[in-house]
DNA sequence: GTTCTAGAAC
DNA sequence: GTTCTAGAAC
């Protein structure tokens, strides 16, 4: 029986033959590119027929879609399908969904009786490694004992909000089975106590040390303890965690939450309370937690640990300081990977309050405790001030951000994560939901929110996930929207997230979508009617929107107050709904660089039914716009799409049009119509007389190198069908053109590799706002060593999310059959961001303090990709 | 996409 | 003095 162990984590089993792997091509390499896991292997598999045969299937209630490429043109495969492959052939298996379930058999039919595979194992390829950590087997006895991974720096007698749950933690759930008692907390494990002294060497991340994981301050090792078990003996360097025991969410992609926060801030009490309450898997990871032979653990543990819950579809919770980006980014990029959405939860307690609980304690599995451990605590508190990426900001590649100045805000918080992955129906919602506001009207002693009129829908699946996630999400804004000072992030990533939930949104949901930072939540009345003026017209909207995001002062320097943009989400959009219902207002006569020929994309798709309906579609313009959910949800997004014979968005398509339907033909901003911008038109649709230098041509595509290249290595590929304007006239069927643009674009980085081999990685990706008519895809290297770059928004071209990554795209064909625009608002702010290495993500002051920093930024050196 | 210009900010 | 932004024109 061969295995093939794949990135997730999972094996493939093959009765006969072999899967020989070749290697992978991690596309992590680029954090917010990566929506894939692939593996190439060969396979070697022979029959009693002396045909060789290995069928491949994708398998799963998650209807993944599994792309199997097999030479030229690749075949993808759903649900159900399976694809044969010959001895010796070699493919590239492209998983969409990180929790991919994968059956690897030899055709039954071909095989001989006695070699046939055992149907067990074919029933149950994903078999957890020794190394894996199942959600619902994690910690087991002999890989982690269940003490002290909860109970450190966070057991805060003194915190309504860990000593009195009965706000903070809905129904008030019994201790998970793996969740140490405070009684095993502080029992040392068996095991671990010889050689405590070495842990004194780190501390892991709650070590003040810049670099995070480097040594801290020497402390005294005695009473450590190891909840990752086996001591120092077997099983080190295993992937290790604490998981609550509860089945992974059926329907929701699981997610990566990263804690972040001084040593006392209540990291670990939000742990332990969020996974009491939620009724799905998570695990737990903290790195010193995952201790061996008395040292604590390293991120790499973390990421492997992270990796394994993932593969299982738990979520998982970091449990780290993460008092920088650079330490944040491994997560994120984790996240990425998976293709998961990486969520945070920032505690910012005062660093007073931290350095008091850190005194008191006596147990922190790290020795962060007493008069050492409160050093730590001013120490790290210091470096956050003087650096530049504290607090977390959403640009940095998450989803949201749950800021948390005191208890209540973190019970709050963990009120709302609670709700995560709670299953309809509405008994259950509705708990859910009053837990919510129990927590959020607890931490305020106020009167509970207002949105328990959250219902259950009783939509399309895509609905009731999208209201699942709005009443998660919304009971945070709800309690962000009382306190003193909300956070315009969270404002700004809730008000979208309630639009998506169209028809099942609550009224505090509508009231973040439309109360904006200004009134955040404060009546939903009104807001309600903001809401309904926005799904009318789209005016009223339009300026709760503006509001919302505010006039971006001219001040290039950046400000990490609370309400700055860098707050805001990443891939949200902030006015997305108000600023697609003014698309409609202002939408004119359709206008393109070209009439679009009878029957191209965009003659087809204008008013009718597309089978590749997009989520959003059926609550109007206002609610499609794209947002954090449709990140988060993209997955449960196709699920549903594809669960229904014509799949659920077909009915609703004709009654709604798409922003892209709308945008690159109304907006302003997308000048294709000016003769300057034909200029790639000409070069696709009559490349001889363009006087172009053309590098590669064929039926679809032209290569050429960007006129005004940003990079020592810049090109473009082009794509020749004249229907294809711009990324928004892309749909599903368009995923095999994309991959062939794909193939272009890499056959030249390897010619510019043989030219030039110390180039710095490339990337491959799409501008958000092109200014070219003529869909076409960037590549440029990673040194942005070019004249041609001169000003902020070049930069922010190529290093913020305005630059959309080929895989991010491709997925989100694949999910949603098209792509959304950004709105204005967000791309006016990605264009003004401050200028940010991409390598280290420190800011710089000016372009030519950025191209000095980047020529010696060890972590641009580093960056590796295509 | 670009260049050029003027004015402001540093 | 340099650098940035914004607008106009192409």
């Amino acid at each position: 029986m061969a295995k093939l162990l794949f990135p997730t984590g999972k094996f493939l089993n093959v009765a006969r033959g072999t899967l020989r792997p070749l290697g992978r091509a991690d596309v992590a390499r680029y954090a917010e590119a990566v929506t894939v896991s692939r593996v190439q292997c060969v396979v070697s598999a022979t029959t009693d027929k002396g045909h060789p045969a290995l069928k491949l299937t994708s398998q799963g209630s998650q209807n993944p879609t599994l792309v199997l490429s097999k030479q030229e043109p690749h075949n993808e495969l759903s649900q159900g399908q399976s694809a044969l492959l010959g001895d010796g052939e070699a493919f590239s298996l492209i998983c969409t969904r990180p929790d991919l379930a994968i059956r690897v058999e030899m055709d039954p039919a071909d095989l001989q009786p006695e070699s046939r595979p055992e149907p067990d194992a074919l029933a149950h390829p994903i078999t957890p490694t020794a190394a894996t950590t199942s959600p619902s087997k994690a910690a087991a006895p002999a890989e982690a004992p269940s003490s002290g991974d909860i109970q450190d720096e966070d057991k805060l007698p003194s915190s309504p909000y860990a000593s009195d749950d009965g706000g903070a933690s809905p129904g008030r759930p019994t201790r998970p089975r793996h969740l140490p008692t405070a009684a095993a907390a502080s029992a040392p494990a068996a095991g671990t106590a010889a050689g405590t002294n070495s842990a004194a060497s780190s501390p892991g991340e709650e070590a003040p040390a810049a670099a995070g994981d480097t040594p801290g301050p020497s402390r005294g090792g005695q009473g450590r303890r190891s909840s990752g078990g086996g001591g120092g003996g077997g099983g080190a360097g295993s992937a290790r965690g604490v998981g609550n025991d509860k089945p992974p969410a059926a329907t929701r992609p699981p997610v990566v939450l990263l804690l972040a926060g001084l040593p006392g801030s209540g990291k670990s009490t939000f742990s332990r309370l969020l996974m009491e309450a939620s009724p799905i898997a998570w695990v737990h990871i903290n790195q010193d937690a995952i201790r061996s032979g008395g040292r604590p653990g390293s991120r790499e543990q973390c990421i492997t640990a992270a990796k394994a819950a993932l593969a299982q579809g738990a979520c998982c919770i970091i449990d780290r300081c993460h008092g920088d980006a650079q330490q944040r980014s491994s997560f994120l990029a984790l996240a990425a990977e998976r293709g998961v959405a990486a969520h945070c939860v920032a505690l910012q307690q005062p660093p007073e309050l931290c350095a008091r609980r850190v005194a008191d304690r006596t147990d922190h599995p790290g020795g962060v405790q007493g008069n050492g451990g409160k050093r730590v605590v001013y120490q790290m508190a210091k470096q956050q001030q003087v650096g530049n990426s504290w607090p977390p900001a959403c640009s940095e590649g998450f989803v949201s951000i749950m800021d948390c100045n005191n208890d209540a805000d973190a019970a709050a918080a963990v009120a709302a994560w609670a709700l995560y992955g709670r299953e309809e129906p509405a008994a259950s919602s509705a708990a859910a939901t009053t837990a919510a506001e129990a927590a959020a009207g607890a931490a305020h002693g106020s009167a509970q929110v207002t949105h328990g009129s959250a219902r259950a829908p009783s939509g399309s699946k895509k609905q009731r996930y999208l209201a699942e996630a709005a009443r998660t999400l919304a009971a945070w804004e709800a309690h962000a929207g009382k306190r003193k000072r909300p956070s315009a992030g969270i404002t700004a990533f809730f008000k979208p997230a309630a639009a998506a939930a169209g028809s099942g949104r609550s009224a505090a949901a509508a009231a973040a979508a439309g109360a904006g930072t200004a009134a955040p939540a404060a009546s939903a009345a009104p807001a309600a009617k903001a809401a309904a003026g926005r799904a009318g017209a789209g005016a009223a909207g339009t300026t709760a929107a503006a509001k919302l995001v505010g006039k971006r002062p001219a001040s290039p320097v950046p400000l990490a107050a609370a309400g700055s943009p860098k707050r805001r989400a990443v891939g949200v959009q902030p006015g997305g709904a108000e600023d697609a219902g003014g698309a409609v207002v202002e939408q004119k006569k359709k206008q393109s660089c070209d009439k679009p020929q009878e029957g191209t994309a965009g003659a087809r798709e204008a008013g009718t039914s597309s089978p590749a309906s997009q989520p959003g579609g059926d609550s109007g313009a206002g609610a499609s716009g794209r947002n954090a959910f449709s990140v988060l949800m993209a997955s449960a997004t196709r699920n549903a799409r594809d669960g229904g014979p014509a799949g659920a968005g077909a009915a609703n398509a004709s009654s709604s049009k798409h922003p892209s339907d709308l945008d690159t033909a109304s907006d302003k901003r997308f000048k294709l119509t000016a003769p300057w911008a034909q200029h790639l038109r000409k070069v696709a649709l009559s490349p001889e007389d363009s006087g172009q230098k053309i590098f590669h041509k064929d039926d679809q595509v032209i290569l050429i190198a960007d006129a005004y290249p940003k990079a020592r290595h810049h090109a473009l590929v082009i794509a020749r069908d004249p229907s294809l304007r711009s990324i928004t006239d892309l749909r599903a069927r368009h995923v095999p053109l994309l991959s062939h643009m794909r193939r272009v674009a890499e056959e030249w980085v390897r010619d510019q590799r043989k030219q030039d081999p110390e180039t710095a990685a490339f990337k491959l990706g799409f501008h958000a706002v092109p200014s070219m008519c003529q869909l076409h895809m960037h590549v440029v290297s990673q040194d942005f060593d070019s004249p041609s770059l001169k000003n902020k928004k070049h930069w922010n071209s190529f290093t913020t999310p305005f630059f959309i990554p080929f895989d991010n795209l491709e997925r989100e064909l694949v999910a949603q059959g098209r792509h959304t625009p950004i709105s204005p608002d967000e791309e006016k702010e990605l264009e003004t961001q401050e200028l940010r290495c991409h390598g280290c993500s420190k800011v710089q002051k000016s372009l030519p303090e950025l191209k000095q920093h980047i020529v010696a930024c060890g972590a641009v050196k580093g960056l590796v990709g295509l």
